[in-house]
DNA sequence: CCTGATAATTGATATAGGTCATGTTTTTTT
DNA sequence: AAAAAAACATGACCTATATCAATTATCAGG
């Protein structure tokens, strides 16, 4: 038995000023006296389970939603029923944008494995850009930054072969890592490869054959989910980066 | 000689107020004395020739703007060179959103055809949202717009077959016809094959194909660029809505 | 610790749609 | 009006990647 007490630290609520991500989060660029404004309004609710929808396609939008740990998935619906991964949210990202346009959700947001998430109520979001000059500068840089990932993946989808989407996805996900100092060149996948296919467009056995291929060319070390990136000069070459 | 005298209408600005695309673009929502502030911050600079640039990948962004006549397309550019275009905006639709992450616009946009636009100035979106709390829903409204616009385009790009694509877009284009009460089942592409087949993902051989496959099939008849819907739930079955 | 279920790999085969080549029509330039 | 250049269409062929099938590894629950 431990001498500690045992602590619900799902209650302990982390103020925005202190949290270790608040540069990549709502806080970014914003003063300190407007820190408490915004911790006065952003609630943690428990903690989502793996498969948890954090919300779904076609329910009001509450608020906008800010990835504290784990990693939450969104993805579209078509009328025939397939669906498209369209992010992988990783700690400090944000998510819940989709609901602006009218009011109500138009992708699924699901947990890819327990995670915390930070939220930030629609209905106060109004008056409090009005009080933070910051928080309503960042609002937009949100936005401008979910506009050009998009982009970004239209791109991937629309013009790269597999080989490079793949290579792209995992350049992307070490950048992201380092963001976070985090390593860079060693991390665990939080999704199946079901998911990262459908996230690049292609079949779960091409991505499995890719990662084989990658590996036995010394590229990457892949076990299981976990991702050594051994040569990340030849992984920008296959994307096309000069350096 | 015409007994009427020239004016130059490039210098004669339409106001919001008046516009017919008021509903479409900024000023949806907004009451008649918050328009009086819009029309004041709104400049109308001169028309754009076809081909030429809006903005440019890099460049400083400046505003943001909203066809009030033609078609701009935006596209992004691929480290290796190669390009997506991300998306064709008709009369009353909004561009520049992509400027906002960081300040420099990520993609280009280009006229198709000639074009006027309007132009809301970045430095005056800040206090014109403080003072017109109308216009600050709006801009929210247009970014989760645009994201779902995006949504559409990656689901699209992911998951459907050439033929459903290029139906996909007839009918997207059909819609957004009808929204600026023209006929929704004839129109004029103001773009060349080769910009459909970017958008889409494939290859220009294959849009011609498909065309003439639709015609055979006696869904559209295509004339050149002229477009006449003959069967619209032929369409809207292909791309697997129900009726 | 087993056991069915899920996830991942690997091989064989098929195909949607790309690429290449050629011809035609339309538009632009001189 | 002629020439050059785009834009578009159509056929023949090919390849990247999907699909199908079988096997192995891993995980979650009793």
């Amino acid at each position: 038995m431990s001498k500690f007490k045992e602590i619900n630290i799902d209650h302990l609520k982390l103020s925005c000023s202190e949290c270790n991500l608040r540069e990549l989060c709502f806080p970014h660029g914003m003063k300190e006296e407007e820190l408490s404004n915004l911790d006065a309004v952003v609630d943690q609710p428990k903690p989502l389970h793996k498969n948890d929808f954090l919300y779904r396609d076609g329910e009001r939008a509450m608020a906008i939603y800010a990835v504290r740990s784990g990693c939450v998935k969104t993805m579209t619906e078509s009328a025939n029923g397939d669906e498209q991964i369209v992010g992988f949210h990783l700690p400090g990202e944000l998510l819940g944008l989709d609901g602006f346009a009218d009011g109500s959700h138009t992708c699924n947001a699901i947990a890819l494995e327990t995670s915390s998430v930070c939220e930030l109520p629609l209905d106060q979001i109004e008056s409090l850009c009005h009080r933070l000059p910051g928080l309503q500068k960042q609002m937009r840089r949100i936005m401008g930054k979910e506009v050009n990932n998009d982009h970004k993946l239209l791109l991937l989808l629309g013009k790269m072969t597999a080989e490079e989407r793949l290579a792209s996805f995992l350049l992307s996900l070490s950048a992201r890592m380092e963001e976070r100092h985090w390593k860079d060149n060693e991390f665990n996948l939080t999704m199946p490869r079901q998911d990262i296919a459908n996230y690049l467009g292609m079949a779960v056995e091409t991505v499995s054959r890719l990662f084989a291929t990658f590996q036995s060319e010394k590229i990457i070390d892949v076990d299981r989910r976990h991702i050594s990136i051994l040569d990340i000069k030849r992984l920008r070459s296959i994307v096309g980066e000069c350096e």
